[in-house]
DNA sequence: ACAATATGTCAAGTATATTTTACATATAAT
DNA sequence: ATTATATGTAAAATATACTTGACATATTGT
């Protein structure tokens, strides 16, 4: 499922894929992937989104039991 | 660095590193690689354990910027 | 002393995350 | 119409997560 909550936390900085990629250390595609929402990245690489965003793994990452689809 | 808050939440719940791991869908040496710290699990297998544990990602795998080492 | 369980570690193989290059589309600005 | 930026997507190559099998040690119970 479409990582929604990454989409939106980007915006909320004004940040296109390819700047939050950089701040990150990774490529444009993977950022791309990720809010996608197709694969799986690593724990380091979601605490470095994390980091430049501002925000949590739990606020980004996590879904509750019931919220996804 | 050890991931000794997940050794913790394992240990509170009585689970050996080979409960877990089957829990999880993965091999005892992975768990024990997490917990010895030195890898970089995917975000799908820390979600993995932390509904195995009944934690969150940020109670188990985020830091706050100051509190490692 | 012996058996059983839990943990730590290593090496070789397999699966998959991520990169690189490239092309296509959409939007906004000139 | 053209340029520039942002996004979506794909295929081939590389890096690395994860598995399997194996062995060693420590601990606990009999």
């Amino acid at each position: 499922m479409k990582n929604l909550k990454l989409k939106a936390a980007r915006a909320a900085k004004d940040l296109s894929q390819a700047d939050l990629a950089q701040m990150c250390g990774v490529s444009r595609q993977t950022i791309n992937a990720i809010e996608k929402g197709d694969y799986n990245p690593t724990i380091n690489l979601c605490i470095a989104i994390c980091r430049a965003l501002g925000r949590t793994l739990d606020e980004l990452f996590w879904e509750e039991e019931n919220e996804e689809e």
